[in-house]
RNA sequence: GUGCCCAUAGCUCAGUUGGAUAGAGCAACGGCCUUCUAAGCCGUGUGUCCGGGGUUCGAAUCCCUGUGGGCACGCCA
């Protein structure tokens, strides 16, 4: 348990213990304990923690919350790492403690070097993580991007908070989408071979499949010119999806994304299970026909209204295969569900849940969070996007131009729910306007001065770090000992995006601290004190980094 | 029209589940390098938290309502 978490929780007993205390001696009246916090005050001057517990109890004690308050502080046992208590504001109990447990935080994030920050909060809890599941028809674009690196975030700070996750990408290899993509395919190829034929209007027109299709004829030439249509588009959409999806692999990977599982949607029509999951609503009652097509009673779960699942032609729509989709996850031993999708899915999130509510699941184990839309600016325009054109910038020309450090890092600067104005000439600046290399920065400079130790080594024994007292070196060790917290909290409330901001202060002090406290120092005894707390400051810098797959240079 | 999301400093955004005097970055101005990286630090100020009601010890946060913007409402995915 992180050092901060302990201290909350110690001062959380005293507090249960002195209330019941005076409830004992009748100077308080009331049954229950009310469900107050133990916080760290925004002010450093209101104390090391603080407790609401006395504004809390005034209504059924029937007391002034400072009179409580006083009562409360009274009946507190004086232990030895309590420096002082007070009463504040409208009743507010404020907790200063001795400065020594905060010393305790630079030894235990040395020895947990890249462990620190981890915890078993989770509990091994099995989560998947769904993202990015861009249709493999094309290229990545700036939606997946985001998608793909608060996805991968995310899935890193819940494995950080001890949960067992695993990343999965749905390949949507079947359905009307793969119909149209043979279509296009089918088209451009007998166009490249000198056939007047049109392309179809709602067809793909993009470049990247104009350079696919040569890259297929390139091969077998004009061997599917005359066979049937049938035939030569089964041959171009199996052909073109794997290149598609080794791109979009290869894409993923150079961003630092890699999933465990790549689950094919074709699979599901194969298996049966699309075909059994719609029996086992007809089952239940939840499926009627209408109109030669099978309807799912949506509606009773919360949906706007019901939804085909199988069309009057007889072939199940994306509706029913994610639904087989979900239910296949949670078969698999998931206990948890989270689906990263764009906004413009929202429409999907009541029905999804509603389904996997039918099939006898607990609808708040699959979580759905949504992002909102990504606009591009350079030179102070918004670069304009359609797939419809084809004209957009894709992840791989992102890389190019920002890197994947500034690139992964302002995808989860906001958060999710926030739209995204993506500054490419921001992105690109070296310089301080830019947040990643100020971060980046902070790591930078302290491998610097650990490699200008003259010592060479970190002293690790016998170290008195109780001559860390200035203000600027307290600050940075009550920052670095939230970690664990901060990481949790980003992991139970999906907002990966805490991350960013925590890192920006903790880079931020350091770089106070670096410019008030002299690391080498003649004095002995600070230097070597100092050292290690510069030490613990690069492990969670870099800790951090890592979570949010950002680059943790030594020099810059 | 119905549903979901959003509205906080000039700009881009945080705001730890209802707490104390609402905060960062950028932009502006002034200062700090003979010393561990100036991609840095220190200082200067800015708010109708979209408007209006309500809930309570206490609201940017919760409820209602109005306004403005985005998205979705297909036998597409």
């Amino acid at each position: 348990m992180s050092i901060v978490t302990s201290m909350r929780e110690k001062i959380r007993a005293e507090i249960e213990k002195a209330i019941e205390q005076a409830k004992q001696e009748g100077k308080i009246k009331g049954e229950k304990l009310p469900d107050f916090v133990v916080e760290v005050p925004r002010e450093k001057s209101h104390g090391d923690f603080a407790t609401n517990v006395a504004m809390l109890l005034c209504k059924e004690a029937k007391m002034a919350p400072r009179a409580i308050a006083q009562i409360i502080t009274e009946n507190l046992v004086n232990e030895d790492w309590l420096e002082k208590v007070e009463i504040a504001g409208p009743g507010f109990i404020n907790f200063y403690l001795h400065k020594s447990w905060l010393y305790a935080i630079v030894p235990q994030v040395i020895a947990g070097d890249e462990n620190y920050g981890r915890s078993n909060y989770g509990q091994g809890e099995k989560v998947q993580i769904e993202f990015v599941s861009a249709n493999p028809t094309g290229l990545l674009h700036m939606g997946n991007a985001r998608g793909a690196a608060l996805g991968d975030t995310l899935s890193s700070v819940m494995d950080a908070a001890g949960f067992d996750v695993s990343r999965e990408f749905y390949i949507n290899d079947a359905g009307n989408q793969i119909e149209n993509f043979g279509k296009s395919l089918e088209a451009r190829y007998l166009q490249l071979l000198g056939r007047d034929v049109p392309f179809p209007e709602d067809g793909y027109h993009g470049e990247d499949i104009i350079d696919t299709v040569k890259n297929i004829i390139g091969d077998v030439q004009d061997k599917y010119l005359d066979v049937d249509s049938e035939e030569r588009r089964t041959f171009l959409v199996e052909r073109a999806l794997q290149e598609k999806i080794t791109a979009i692999k290869s894409d993923l990977a150079r961003f630092g994304v890699h999933y465990d599982v790549w689950f094919s949607e074709k699979t599901l029509h194969e298996s049966g299970e699309i075909t059994s999951v719609i029996q086992e609503l007809r089952e239940q009652g939840y499926i009627y026909e209408k109109e030669g097509a099978l309807w799912l009673k949506s509606s009773l779960f919360g949906d706007e209204k019901d939804e085909v699942i199988v069309r009057s032609n007889g072939i199940p729509t994306y509706f029913a295969a994610d639904i087989a989709y979900h239910k296949n996850k949670f078969e698999r031993g998931f206990t948890r569900v989270i689906d990263i999708w764009g906004a413009d899915h929202h429409g999907h999130v009541a029905r999804m849940k509603g389904a996997v509510q039918a099939l006898g699941y607990n609808p708040d184990n699959l979580g759905v969070i949504l992002m909102q839309l990504v606009r591009l600016f350079q030179g102070g325009e918004i670069v304009r996007m359609s797939k419809r054109s084809g004209q957009y910038i894709t992840l791989s020309e992102l890389m190019d131009e920002v890197g994947k450090d500034a690139a992964r890092f302002f995808f989860v600067m906001r958060s999710p729910d926030s739209h995204l104005d993506f500054d490419l000439d921001l992105a690109k600046a070296e310089s301080s306007e830019n947040p990643v290399y100020y971060v980046q920065y902070a790591h930078a400079r302290i491998n610097s001065i650990l490699k200008a130790n003259p010592q060479g080594e970190l002293a690790k024994e016998k170290v008195d770090l109780s001559l860390l007292k200035e203000e600027a070196e307290l600050d940075l060790m009550r920052k670095i000992a939230d970690l664990p917290e901060e990481i949790v909290g980003a992991a139970v409330n999906s907002e990966p995006h805490r991350l960013t901001r925590y890192a920006h202060e903790l880079a931020s002090l350091f770089h106070s601290f670096y410019n008030s406290c002299r690391v080498l120092t003649d004095e002995e005894e600070l230097r070597k004190a100092r050292l290690l707390l510069v030490d613990a400051a690069r492990i969670t810098l870099r800790n951090v980094l890592t979570i949010i797959g950002v680059s943790a240079p030594e020099r810059m």
